[in-house]
DNA sequence: CCGGATCGTGGGTAGCGCCAACGAATCTTG
DNA sequence: CAAGATTCGTTGGCGCTACCCACGATCCGG
């Protein structure tokens, strides 16, 4: 083992992009192991808090408000439904659609995955101060909100 | 077309790890767009990033620099020595190891590559000022440097 | 000299993100 | 009101990233 323990990242111009996408690894790789510890994964997740906070919704709105593409959702909801945490009904108004909602198992089984991911939360944040944290949270959010209106939408 | 331009985002409780992915979606969608204009992915550029920071090295080396897999290691070699960017040389200390050297050819690629991520780059800090990307950068060093050293060498 | 570790390699898997196409239903528009 | 365009759910597929396991060859420590 030459360059054992540090190998010494050194890390000269690394750019922003790539430095996300690094940082998005122990993100995800946190967020993954809670929720694979419920059986779920990061699309179940989105799916469910979207319904969540923007209640009942049509498939197709449901991958808008999530970024997911619509072929995605069906698969996510299929399984969703399977263990009873969402409901398809066919939308009255428009025989075309499928009103997706929550089911009470569905906002309890939500609850759980919050608290798995809020833990993985701390372990990513940890080497961060809580101004920091706030800071971190904010940056993003511009960088979200400012690509997610020319990506979602325009284009 | 029901909820047209807006759908308003609305972003309740987003919880950081799902900020950085979402951030790191439009990021990395950017760098691809730029890096598939040279031919090449993001592993590619990972490698020759690396090869230039830290000069010549084994392909298991280069897999610890970049958190690469070994297995992944070897068919991005393979292409990009097919390319001539790299070469692929025996180990005379070690016949186990083939040490992996840019080429002119290699340095002058991954220039070109550099300024086509510099262009993603500008898109993606597009809402952000001067300080807030310092800030951003440091925020992100500090939590890639934190998990690498967790996630790379212990554990 | 022998056992354990490391190296390159081949093969496989899972998840995410995306795109093309289809029939059914709906909306638009002439 | 008929014809064309659009939307919806669904199927099937693809590429990239990130992993894992197993193998033979090689090296190293005891």
């Amino acid at each position: 083992m030459e360059n054992a323990e540090g190998v010494a990242p050194a890390r000269l111009r690394v750019l922003p992009s790539r430095l996300l996408g690094l940082a998005a690894l122990p993100a995800n790789r946190l967020a993954d192991r809670g929720l694979a510890a419920a059986g779920s994964r990061r699309y179940h997740y989105a799916l469910l808090a979207a319904l969540a906070e923007y209640g009942p919704a049509s498939q197709a709105d449901l991958g808008r408000r999530t970024g997911i593409d619509r072929s995605d959702i069906v698969a996510i909801t299929n399984e969703l439904a399977e263990r009873g945490f969402i409901v398809r009904s066919p939308d009255p108004d428009d025989r075309r659609r499928n009103i997706i909602t929550l089911t009470p198992a569905g906002t309890r089984h939500l609850a759980r995955l919050d608290g798995l991911v809020a833990e993985a939360q701390d372990e990513l944040l940890a080497p961060l101060s809580a101004g920091e944290r706030t800071e971190l949270v904010r940056l993003l959010t511009l960088l979200v909100d400012h690509h997610a209106a020319a990506g979602t939408v325009h284009a």
